[in-house]
DNA sequence: AGTCAGCGCGCG
DNA sequence: AAAGCGCGCGCTGACT
């Protein structure tokens, strides 16, 4: 680094400052700010710099079009200590006041902050993944947070966002000019104007649109005060482009009072412009349908970015800053009401506008990559149609049960909550919060708890969480995996009402209460997938963006995804009078996959002449014949399967086999069977290495439909996060794959049901199963559609010619509800009679 | 009164 | 010091 400014050191630095323990530890105490006492810029990380550190950091600078030499660089933490790499809370306050002088005397104009800890002492925020690219307005000054370069070299994945928020610093130091040239907008608020957009969406050749919503509190369309405060749209007609913006339910609006009827207006335009594209379009038809409008997007900018580029963020904003050179607009949709009607329509309408650019970049990304081309078009933009109206129809809830039921749960964690109460002293005893007064009672994992336990009655501390940021141990772990080892080691009653407890808990707070909060008037509760959600091309599931604002009276997103096994549960979940409720699974399809891929010669066997490999695993590691392998050996082997399939050492399966499965095995133990069971399917460690082989190549993987897993920390200096990315490119094909077969099979079955107009509609997938409702006279039709489908997946061989030398088995269950639903074997499926 | 990260646990 | 993968959410406790 470059010595500090004098000047400033003079006026800044205290060498002999003892405020915190770091200084103690430090080489050198305090260094100040060193570069140009009037720069403009300053950057701030978190420690002095080391000089190679100080290198690396201008080169970035230089790279992005910043000259380091105009700039002053400073740190969050004020000691240099090359040993340490330390930073804590108390040495950050500590340190704030001499960073905040050498702010009031270089007087920046601008302040680039790198990494949390220089993002929370130059503007107070925390939360660098979030604040991250985007200005903060101080008066004085601004500060531009982005990730450290430190987490960068650590994760070489970073880099590219990294230094697309240098860039887009510099963009904004200059005030440059959008890449892009804003549009003139059309604003219908007349009835003329409203007959020529009517005219106009007639004829257009695409529209990209957007509706701005609003209810209170944040919630789903289905709200009973949810109102569409504006639409907008740029289209193409006559080979010209039109911008417009459509006031709706805005006080400020002339069609105020009458939105609906204006949408009915030109619902008929509207629907049948044939190209219709949008940004989370999923969200936008939800929104229209709710209100008679049926659009149907053909083309969602945030599902193609998803498919180009796992890793980045898909927002509008931070695609089109990337993608287009566009600087972020805003404006806050939480008080769309209160915002003047121009600048609604304003942001309303330039987010269709970039949608529409985008939706042309990413065109043509995708046509120059066929592969991906094909996932987005026949199973990408297929499902999220499909998803829409699963999301709007939601899944059927028996009200009087689960009222029953949660009062059951409330009523058992009550009598658990008294008998616990027995083990707790006078409340003379209990621990004090930092005010001096006695916490109350708490038996969630608590200080209250861990006083209980560790404290009052004197029980081992098995283990310790994470290492304070002052370097205070941990606090004592209360989790289940060290209750099941107090239980066998130091049994007390205490243990076994806990463990008893945070089930009920567990299903009182996540679960039952949710659901209620959240049945509508149908007795039916909703969830929101996302189909960019996850790296691996799964779904996921659970509140909307709009649902997780904090409120006052947050609704809750419920996760069709982790509904407990329970029956208690999931004997709630069923279909409605009338209907059939059926799910179907594929079965062992992961391990399937693995087998098409590693080509295996013993699971390719086992799986070709319809054996059952978890059973052939147990059998094999208990050293008995297959047909002595009891229920609860072969849940084991599947633990066995799984773990080692995917990389799992043996220290973690004697963890993970005690945890799950109450098997005690030393790590000899584990080292043998796992050894054994790579001699066993001899063909998974040559395919682990082939992977391997692959990512550090190509620092990406495929999946066979041709989906990219992005694996850049293949690159990292640390050996861990290395190992990390190997694992990721032996999973990730295989948990890809076996997702778009479900999502194939979702979209083939639906094709079929309304080919054939069976009043069959789904309910949710889980990964790798589909839930169904069914009418009950149609379910004999149905349930043969489901497996043959779900067993063959003709679209594999058409759409992306890939073909199957594995038998693929789905397992049907049938009943009344989730949790009651009984499997029906091959005959029952296909002469099924109710 | 609201925000946040870390933990623990629900699912595949 | 650390080697299954992929998620979402409620709670706690510390902070503004």
């Amino acid at each position: 680094m470059g010595g500090m400014n004098e000047k400033l050191a003079i006026e800044v630095r205290d060498a002999k400052c003892m405020d915190c323990r770091l200084s103690t530890e430090a080489d050198t105490v305090c260094v100040t700010g060193s570069g140009p006492l009037e720069a403009d810029i300053m950057v701030v990380g978190k420690m002095p710099n080391s000089s190679a550190y100080q290198a690396s950091l201008e080169a970035d600078l230089a790279e992005s079009g910043i000259d380091p030499a105009t700039v002053m660089f400073t740190s969050a933490l004020k000691c240099r200590n090359l040993e340490v790499e330390a930073g804590t809370k108390t040495s950050i306050k500590a340190c704030q006041p001499y960073l905040h002088r050498e702010i009031e005397i270089v007087k920046p104009k601008w302040i680039l902050a790198l990494g949390n800890e220089a993002l929370s002492i130059t503007t107070g925020h925390s939360g660098i993944m979030k604040y991250r690219g985007r200005l903060i307005d101080k008066g004085t000054h601004a500060v531009f947070p982005t990730i450290s370069p430190a987490s960068v070299s650590r994760n070489p994945g970073q880099r590219p966002s990294y230094m697309a928020d240098l860039k887009l610093f510099l963009a904004e130091m200059q005030g440059k000019a959008d890449a892009i040239d804003k549009p003139k907008m059309l604003v219908i608020d007349t009835m003329p104007k409203l007959k020529k957009l009517k005219d106009l969406l007639s004829r257009a050749e695409y529209l990209s649109y957007d509706v701005e919503t609003f209810s209170i509190p944040p919630g789903p369309e289905w709200a009973p005060n949810a109102k569409i405060v504006s639409l907008s749209g740029t289209m193409g007609v006559d080979g010209r482009q039109v911008v417009w913006a459509l006031p709706l339910f805005h006080p400020e609006s002339v069609w105020q009072k009458k939105w609906k009827a204006v949408l009915q207006f030109i619902k008929p335009e509207l629907e049948k412009v044939p190209r219709q594209i949008a940004q989370n379009g999923k969200y936008d038809d939800r929104w229209l349908r709710q209100f008679g409008v049926r659009t149907e997007q053909t083309f969602d900018d945030m599902l193609a970015a998803h498919l180009v580029d796992e890793n980045v963020s898909k927002g509008l904003k931070q695609q089109a800053a990337m993608r287009l050179g566009v600087r972020p607009w805003a404006i806050d949709t939480k008080e769309l009401l209160t915002t003047p009607i121009k600048k609604v329509l304003t942001y309303n309408a330039l987010d269709t506008y970039y949608t529409y650019h985008l939706y042309a970049e990413l065109k043509s990304l995708l046509a120059q990559q066929p592969r991906l081309a094909r996932i987005f078009k026949f199973i990408l933009m297929p499902a999220s149609q499909i998803l829409t109206d699963v999301e709007r129809r939601g899944v059927w809830i028996d009200r009087e049960r689960l009222q029953t039921n949660h009062r059951i749960a409330l009523q058992t964690r009550a009598h658990l909550d008294e008998q616990l109460m027995e083990w707790v002293p006078d409340s003379s005893l209990w621990p004090t919060d930092s005010k001096g007064r006695p916490r109350e009672v708490n038996f969630n994992a608590s200080i209250f708890l861990r006083w209980l336990l560790f404290e009052h009655l004197k029980l081992p501390v098995v283990n310790r969480g994470k290492e304070k940021d002052d370097g205070s141990p941990g606090d004592p772990s209360v989790a289940e995996e060290v209750m099941q080892i107090l239980r066998l080691e130091h049994p007390h009653p205490v243990i076994d009402l806990l463990m008893e407890r945070s089930k009920w808990q567990k299903y009182c707070s996540a679960f039952l209460s949710a659901y209620e909060e959240l049945l509508d008037e149908n007795d039916r509760i909703h969830t929101t997938f996302k189909l960019y959600g996850t790296v691996t091309g799964r779904l996921s599931s659970g509140k909307s963006d709009a649902e997780k604002i904090t409120s006052r009276a947050p609704i809750r997103g419920v996760n069709l995804q982790q509904v407990p096994r329970d029956p208690f549960i999931r004997s709630l979940f069923g279909s409605a009078p009338g209907y059939t409720f059926v799910e179907a699974d594929f079965s062992q399809v992961e391990l399937r996959v693995v087998a098409f891929l590693s080509r295996d010669r013993t699971m390719l066997h086992l799986y070709n002449t319809g054996q059952d490999i978890h059973r052939a695993t147990a059998a094999w590691v208990l050293g008995v014949p297959e047909s002595s392998v009891s229920k609860d050996d072969r849940k084991k082997a599947k633990a066995v399967n799984f773990g080692f399939v995917y990389g799992m050492g043996a220290p973690k399966f004697v963890k993970t086999a005690f945890e799950k499965y109450d098997v005690v095995f030393s790590l000899e133990e584990a080292q043998s069977i796992r050894r054994q069971y790579f001699e066993l399917y001899a063909g998974l460690l040559p395919w682990h290495a082939r992977q391997r082989r692959l990512v550090s190549l190509h620092r990406r993987v495929q999946s066979p439909l041709g989906r990219i897993r992005h694996l850049p920390d293949i690159d990292s200096a640390d050996k861990y996060v290395r190992g990390e990315a190997e694992r990721q490119a032996i999973n990730s094909p295989v948990q890809s794959f076996a997702s778009d077969m479900t999502m194939l099979a979702m979209i083939e079955i639906d094709r079929q049901f309304k080919e054939k107009n069976i009043d069959g509609n789904f309910i949710s997938t889980v990964h790798d199963a589909l839930l169904f409702e069914i009418a009950d006279r149609d379910a004999a039709r149905a349930l043969p559609i489901i497996k043959y489908t779900m067993e063959n997946l003709g679209s594999l061989k058409k759409k992306f010619g890939v073909e199957l030398d594995i038998p693929i088995v789905a397992d049907l269950k049938v009943g009344r509800t989730w949790g009651e639903a009984k499997e029906l074997t091959e005959e029952e499926v296909y002469d099924y009679s109710g």
